[in-house]
DNA sequence: TTGGGTGCAAACTATTTGCATTCGA
DNA sequence: TCGAATGCAAATAGTTTGCACCCAA
């Protein structure tokens, strides 16, 4: 299943070494936007990271939940999913996959099967150098 | 090439024509904001339809741009790409094709070649219906 | 004539930023 | 201690909406 290698933290002691092993300076909150993300395969928006939070009794202010979520894209921790164009997405599984979103709930969920290949990817501009490839299929249930 | 099918709006009145055979109202906006998108294939913001009317000297108002825009995605002449988090894109080619966004500049380009194949789509969620797969390429040449 | 379409400005939402305060090492 | 991180509020940017006016049929 395409979240396999997917290592899920369950305390803020190992979210505390997780951040330190990637370079990131563990603050308290950090740790907590850590442990929420990665506690299992998820996609969050920024507001449902800081929902989650605060319904745990964390709060996080906003504009430090998208500073976080922010540095743990660029370190690579979470990849950002763009489907919706309203809101950005995080999942804390980088393994290779792609997402289905669904119109109606507003939800992305993993395409499953994990099987799926891109064929006949032709050469790209020159000097272009690719940062990410990402498939996206919309579906609708009503 | 991925818009062999592609066809071509050049005068007022071939946008006009073609807007009524697609059960839209042709009104002045309507008409200037169709030539301005099918004079050829190309990926267009919001912003940048704007832009190019207003250059033309045939201002049309942002809001009227935005709606005329989502009326044009909703009757099937243009297709939506969202690709770039901060805005959306219109595609006047609906031909299917997928897309390289080039981080560095903003812009979306058709992937060349139109030979990409996706295998191995799974079965979806039982009721679903696919509303549309799009492929991203993420592109930097930094 | 008349209901749909448009323009403008105001409203909204997601996201970013400036700056004083607080905290981790 | 001291620079980095945070919080809050204000600023930004894209997009939507309310409402009076206008125009296509």
């Amino acid at each position: 299943m395409s979240h396999a290698n997917f290592k899920s933290i369950q305390t803020r002691t190992e979210a505390e070494t997780f951040l330190r092993d990637h370079g990131i300076t563990p603050t308290r909150q950090r740790i907590e936007v850590a442990r929420t993300l990665f506690a299992r395969p998820q996609h969050f928006s920024a507001d449902q990271v800081a929902a989650s939070l605060s319904s745990e009794g964390a709060a996080v202010s906003k504009a430090t939940v998208y500073n976080t979520l922010g540095l743990f894209v660029q370190k690579g921790l979470v990849r950002e999913i763009i489907a919706d164009p309203e809101r950005s997405f995080y999942d804390s599984n980088t393994t290779p996959h792609h997402h289905i979103f669904d119109l109606d709930s507003g939800e992305i969920e993993d395409l499953p099967g994990g099987d799926i290949r891109l064929a006949g990817i032709p050469e790209l501009p020159p000097g272009a150098r690719i940062e990410g490839v990402e498939v996206v299929i919309r579906i609708r249930r009503s």
